[in-house]
RNA sequence: GGAGAAGUGGCCGAGUUGGUUUAAGGCGUCAGUCUCGAAAACUGAUAUAUGGAAACCCGUAUCGAGGGUUCAAAUCCCUCCUUCUCCGCCA
């Protein structure tokens, strides 16, 4: 690895900033109408005149401190020539570590107001994102793949999946509750090959494969944007202040927090296999049956390192990812651009795959690819060496895909007449069997 | 879970009876001299962030993190984090 060192600097961890208040400050149109097109309403003036305030409170107690220092520095050379110090210096400078003191807290009180703004901000939509108030403004860019034409009614995953005994729901609720799967038989089978399908093809295309906790700490949280907007999404431990990861994309973006590369080190590619928990909260009876939307989830995830100029391409290329593996499948989707209104907190662009479930006959999100840009670089600190100055690296992340939503796919994308599934070719190498059959 | 040790710049490593240390020294890196070129040797430079200034430069902060004591903290006190060693428990 090219890590070239990691940061100590306590400076710097306190005062992360991030979306960079300077961008604020220069171009607080451009920011305004961002957050509009956003339907966030953030008190930007507000911001603005904490900004000042804590400018001038600054500069306010550096130039005390600069006198205490000066100052302490007579009493050093006094002492040293066995001269005693005059009770009123001392007074004086005691009058200035009070005052010091004092502006200290207020400075203080200022910085967690703007930090507490900050972290709230969301990322600013890239030019080129449809504006749109919700999901119904976003633009379908191209469907892939042909729809298959059945000549019965194709049946829901989770009917065929019980009726074969590779799911059982009921299971799941009794240990776990609703939201659960239980996988059995071929079904684990069918899971794991999945798993391992995505890794090797995307492995293939330059990814590292990367294997990290599926519990993380509050500052890996804030680094990718969970935290603190998200928090009631997350499952948190009761003693510990750890959450479970509720993508890997937050580990393995967080594995170079602090980090400054060198530039050789660019583009760094990661493919991770993981276990995903999300408390859905506020989504209350929505797809309540079957593999859609669970607690606990696998998901392949692509993680990018790369330079400023090329996350365009970067993110073309994963999207191509992401839908290649769809193709090998030969799963039908398409892929849609999201509008302002339903970008993620810290994407500044995103593209969705949308996946075609026969049984449902609806397209259902199986990956979201976003370009983060410096938003979470900038949260995590992550540099690179541009020129011998160091610059922030743009990151980039995007399923690939996910897992359980695939397994609902092939399932009703599979199905045959008899009940039993075909299995896609790409995948019987790791199957090791052609089909599901109704057991007898 | 119990007991102990440690955390200093890109790396190694001094400094812990508080104040000429603006963090010694070495390695590494960069520039120069030398060379056809390189190595070696020699000379010099070499942390980060931030504020003011066109610039020279000046200020402030940072020795794992956060507090405290003091005119003054890498150094003393408290809390937390991480790593290592031993014991216990455990797949």
């Amino acid at each position: 690895m090219v890590v070239i060192f990691e940061y100590v600097n306590a400076n710097e961890r306190g005062k992360r900033e991030m979306l960079d208040i300077r961008v604020i400050r220069e171009d607080i149109k451009k920011v305004k109408r961002a957050m509009l097109n956003r339907n966030q309403n953030v008190n930007l003036d507000r911001l603005l005149n904490l900004d000042r305030e804590r400018k001038i409170l600054v500069s306010e107690i550096e130039q005390l401190r600069f006198k205490r220092n000066k100052w302490s520095e007579e009493v050093c050379k006094l002492k040293r020539e066995n001269k005693s110090v005059s009770v009123d210096f001392v007074a004086d400078i005691n009058a200035i570590k009070d005052k010091i003191q004092k502006q200290n807290k207020r400075l203080l009180a200022t910085e967690n107001q703007i930090e507490y703004f900050l972290a709230r901000i969301p990322n600013i939509p890239d030019e080129s994102v449809p504006i749109g108030k919700d999901a119904r403004d976003n633009k379908v860019v191209k469907f892939v793949g042909d729809l298959r034409k059945f000549s019965f009614k194709p049946k829901y995953h989770w009917e065929i999946g019980e009726k074969l005994d590779i799911l059982d729901f009921n299971a799941a609720s009794k240990i776990s509750g609703s939201r659960f799967a239980v996988l059995k038989n071929e079904g684990c089978d069918l899971e794991r090959a999945i798993i391992s399908f995505f890794l090797d093809t995307h492995k293939k295309k330059g990814y590292k494969e990367i294997m990290t906790p599926y519990l993380v700490n509050r500052a890996s949280m804030r680094g990718t944007g969970q935290l603190p907007n998200l928090e009631e999404d997350l499952f948190k431990c009761a003693n510990d202040d750890l959450f479970l990861i509720p993508t890997a994309e937050v580990p393995v973006t967080n594995i170079h927090r602090d980090c400054v590369f060198e530039e050789s080190f660019l583009p760094q590619k990661y493919v991770s296999y993981s276990a995903c928990f999300r408390r859905e909260a506020g989504s209350y009876g929505r797809d309540t049956k079957g593999l859609i939307r669970n607690h606990q989830f696998d998901k392949v995830e692509l993680v990018k390192f790369v330079k400023p100029e090329t996350s365009d391409e970067e993110l073309e290329s994963l999207v191509f990812d992401a839908g290649n593996v769809l193709e090998l499948l030969k799963l039908p989707y398409r892929l849609v651009l999201l509008c302002t209104g339903d970008i993620g907190f810290s994407s500044s662009k995103t593209y969705d795959l949308e996946i075609w479930l026969a049984g449902d006959g609806t397209y259902r999100e199986i990956s979201s690819c976003s370009n983060f840009k410096d938003f979470q670089a900038k949260r995590m600190n992550i540099k690179y060496l541009k020129d011998k100055k160091r610059e922030f690296v743009y990151t980039l992340n995007g399923s690939g895909v996910a897992v359980g939503r695939t397994f609902a796919a092939i399932l009703e994308n599979y199905q045959q007449e008899d009940g039993s599934i075909s299995i896609p070719e790409v995948l019987r190498k790791y199957t090791e069997f052609d089909a599901i059959n109704p057991k007898k």
